[in-house]
RNA sequence: GUGGUUGUAGUUCAGUUGGUUAGAACGCCUGAUUGUGGUUCAGGAGGUCGCCGGUUCGAGUCCGGUCUUCCACCCCA
């Protein structure tokens, strides 16, 4: 047989039981959270159509799709002249991609089953996705994305309930220090309309999202090789370094647009939001790169790390009209789930803490074997976790099996135990082992677990 | 996609100007202890030196290619 040297595609990675225990906990906060905000999970299949995700994420995302190629002999009716025509070929040897992000498979569903939907329609999926860059520190090519979304809505109570959820998740997190930041990207637009510089107005948002990390000089130079204005420019420092008060802000950045009407619609939406909810910062320089948001755009920021961000989200209006439905507005946020489990990793909440009660059963000899079934059984059922090992180990091993897997107790089995009717119980952090009858050791494990 | 970086035992890593049989620690197995682990001691198993090719009497070591690791950029979570 050929061996090979096991090993994993580039970007991927396996979660052994420890982390499992970490990821499966703040899984399982989210999605508690989640379902006390009324939002219902949903699934979509790991695989589209290409024609599904292809377009939506600009240039460089359609690079970094995923595309999985055809079955079997997918070339077989091909003629030479298909090969002169890229988008036929293309179709001929692959049609299906992995997903990119959660969002364009939600919009697809939705699509689909308007017909079974009650609108507004709120749902949460955490699945992964999968992308065909080049791994770095802390990105991956396959990883978990956590998106809730509203479809179906224009109501900027959808904005209040967001916020208010993500400070209850990271309450439930014991994430301390972060900073909830809104903007709008009308108000983005109005600032461009008013400078005459709307023309390329995403590749802007594209730069502006930027100063955040690269600082206001660097921004100005970008800004510079792109060939803005010098009086522009200067606008554009003077909005992005003003500080202040929520409301200083919007006093602030009504002077500068008043005379564009997008400008003072986005305004509005938020104030419109700080009837509802007050627990955010206006950040006009938050821009975020995704086209698709037309309306309110959030980020949240950890104020200890540099990690970058926990979540992101915003409103957009027009993701389902490729699927030719019209007016089906939504709004989300994507919960970098990756990130957050990362930031917590040495934090107390997610330090081991295997079940105190749980016992190992082993046996001196294997036949013993079926009595240490039925005990474990009658164990189990008292929902106290059991192991036992399904191999004839000697109790040595055994001891040494139940440290490794840190199980505070072992019930020994032996020819005493059986005529005795009294069980050995070893604790293994103290190293006592005394001898009980299964209903004791029941009700003592029962004790344990209220004392925790 | 661009630039740099890495690869030797299950894991983390040594390995001199190219020279005979490639080492250590941890982990694993066995025993000291026939019914007692976490400590100690003794012994043992485990390697196509990432892969392909080249230079050489001789390559883990030098050269080329390829894959891989990690990092930065583009972009993004």
């Amino acid at each position: 047989m050929n061996r090979i040297k096991p090993s994993l595609p580039k970007g991927t990675r396996d979660f052994g039981p420890n982390e499992m225990e970490k990821r499966e906990y703040v899984i399982n906060k989210f999605k508690e959270v989640f379902n006390l905000y009324g939002f219902k999970p949903i699934q979509t299949p790991s695989i589209e159509n290409t024609e599904t995700l292809v377009g939506n994420y600009g240039n460089e995302g359609d690079r970094l799709i995923f595309n999985i190629l055809n079955s079997g002999n997918f070339l077989k009716d091909s003629k030479r002249e298909d090969f002169n025509v890229p988008k036929r070929l293309k179709s001929k040897i692959s049609n299906k991609a992995l997903r990119y992000d959660l969002t364009v498979p939600l919009a697809r569903y939705v699509s689909m089953n308007q017909d079974k939907l009650t609108l507004p329609f709120k749902r949460y999926q955490i699945q992964p996705v999968w992308r065909a860059d080049r791994p770095q520190k802390g990105r991956f090519r396959e990883f978990y994305q956590c998106d809730v979304d509203y479809i179906g809505t224009n109501s900027r109570i959808c904005e209040a309930e967001i916020i208010d959820l993500v400070y209850t998740i990271f309450e439930k997190l014991k994430i301390k220090s972060f900073d909830f930041k809104l903007n709008n990207r009308k108000i983005l637009q109005g600032i461009t309309e008013i400078l005459g510089i709307s023309d390329n107005f995403n590749e802007l948002c594209v730069i502006i999202d930027k100063i955040d990390k690269i600082g206001i000089e660097k921004f100005e130079k970008e800004l510079k090789i792109n060939n803005y204005n010098s009086s522009s420019i200067t606008s554009l420092i003077e909005i992005f370094q003003f500080r202040g008060t929520n409301k200083e802000k919007i006093s602030f950045i009504k002077k500068k647009i008043s005379g564009s009407k997008i400008g003072i619609e986005g305004i509005n939406e938020i104030k419109n939001i700080l009837n509802f909810n007050k627990n955010f910062s206006l950040d006009f320089s938050l821009a975020r790169g995704l086209s698709y948001y037309t309306s309110s755009i959030f980020e949240v920021k950890s104020k200890n790390n540099d990690l970058g961000s926990l979540c992101g989200g915003g409103r957009y209006e027009n993701l389902t009209e490729k699927f030719g439905v019209k007016s089906m507005p939504g709004i989300g946020i994507s919960f970098g789930i990756e990130r957050i489990i990362e930031l917590l990793a040495n934090n107390d909440i997610l330090q081991s803490n295997y079940s105190k009660n749980k016992i190992l059963i082993s046996f001196l000899d294997a036949k013993f074997i079926p009595q240490c079934l039925k005990i474990a059984k009658k164990i189990r059922e008292n929902n106290i976790s059991v192991d036992l090992i399904s191999d004839n180990f000697k109790l040595k091993k055994q001891l040494k099996y139940a440290n490794k897997n840190k199980i505070p107790y072992v019930l020994i089995v032996g020819e005493d135990e059986i005529n005795s009717n009294l069980y050995t119980l070893k604790n293994m952090q103290k190293g006592k082992q005394e001898k009980k009858s299964i209903d004791e050791i029941i009700s003592k494990m029962n004790s344990i677990v209220n004392n925790a």
